[in-house]
DNA sequence: ATTTTGCAGATTGTTGACATTCTTCAGATG
DNA sequence: CATCTGAAGAATGTCAACAATCTGCAAAAT
């Protein structure tokens, strides 16, 4: 227990504690795209000087949520729809790779897991229970590549879904495509459960496409 | 001309600078994997301060090229075989993606840029010029990845080709495994020239599919 | 009226100093 | 002899001040 507290500080830094927080004031739309971020407003904000400010700005740079204009400032990334649209590719990429190992490797606690999320996704869309299924959605993704066995995609997926979050997420969940998307997750999780490989690729990679097909619609309206 | 240079200078900060310099200290194998990265010593070799080596150090740790432990010190990654193995997973799923969306898009141009490399490689293994065609080899990928039209892709691609310079590459091109590398990359840009998108998916995947196989074969003797 | 110039305030860039933490090693202790 | 203690030195973490650059606006010029 206190083992645990120790080694939660070994490796949080303020700066790392800094960046996490300023990531979620991005993230959390307090700052919307295309916004000026103030490194002093953000030192006075914390209560710390802009040394730790500035190192937490650099790493978010390279995670692509912000764009650093040298004697400028850093801006909040904004991102065109034809932007969303790549990374909307990459990751299906990824994440189709990643349910095909997952597919491999997954043990019976992993599938008894993955389908407990899709159940409680099924719930919450009778319910009409949006917050429950979004985070349920996101723990769904996020335990597939996680639980696949590949840290570096791991990485580079959840770093894509991260920059994803800034292109404008109003209206995205309606409720008709709630309905759709969950058929979807089924079809994933019974390929992952049934051990078969490029059933689950296809399954990952569709879920994916459509989903970048639903934004890609909305967004033309 | 001018304008250009005004340019450069407006989008390269100092810190900026000092990554790519420390970069290239790191993969040009001044420090090996493992080894502690001194704050102060940088700065001193620079002549500058250490605030803006910090935000540098910042940059390279989120690239994945170093560890940072706080109130230790950063040092130069160390990967193991396991982790340079996941690594040429990801890569072979977003090379093969790029391979399959440049089928689609390629024009004369870009097909007689990449056959043009091709030749050059066939040529430097008939005069066992190596260092031709290492750079020819990089070359022609970075052009499929950047030509394949996501400039997402494309980071993402270049970003893991960084970390996996980390994993020794001494010994990593043996004379006959050249020949036979060269071999796929003339199927690759064969499938691109043909506009055959399958074909290119499979080319590229396998390709670096056959590079891990080969790198991890020469690992275990 | 539009554009240009120049100043004042604000913001970013960089530095050197100080605080805190870690490493090392000599000496004490069992 | 091995282990523990703790102090000295070095390295990292943080800060506040100064320098350089940019922004915004008012005044002047065309």
């Amino acid at each position: 227990m206190l083992a645990q507290a120790i080694e939660m500080l070994r490796d949080r830094s303020l700066p790392m504690l800094i960046e996490q927080e300023i990531e979620r004031v991005i993230l959390g739309g307090e700052y919307a795209p295309g916004d000026k971020i103030n490194e002093q407003a953000l030192a006075l904000r914390f209560g710390i000087s802009r040394g730790p400010i500035r190192e937490a700005l650099r790493s978010l740079d390279r995670t692509g949520l912000i764009d650093t204009i040298p004697n400028r400032g850093v801006f909040v990334r904004r991102l065109t729809a034809a932007q969303a649209a790549e990374i909307y590719d990459v990751r299906a990429a990824l994440f189709a790779l990643a349910g095909q190992c997952l597919a491999i490797r997954a043990s019976a606690a992993d599938v008894e897991r993955l389908r407990s999320h899709v159940a409680a996704m099924d719930e919450a869309v009778a319910r009409d229970d949006f917050e429950t299924y979004i985070a349920e959605n996101f723990a769904l993704h996020e335990a597939i590549v996680t639980r696949a066995g590949n840290a570096t995609l791991a990485t580079h997926y959840l770093a894509l879904v991260k920059q994803l979050r800034l292109y404008r997420t109003r209206n995205l969940m309606l409720a008709d495509s709630v309905h759709a998307s969950n058929e979807e997750h089924h079809e994933m999780v019974e390929a992952i459960a049934a051990h078969d490989p490029a059933r689950a690729y296809a399954a990952h990679f569709n879920h994916v496409a459509t989903a970048k097909t639903r934004l890609m619609a909305n967004h033309l309206t």
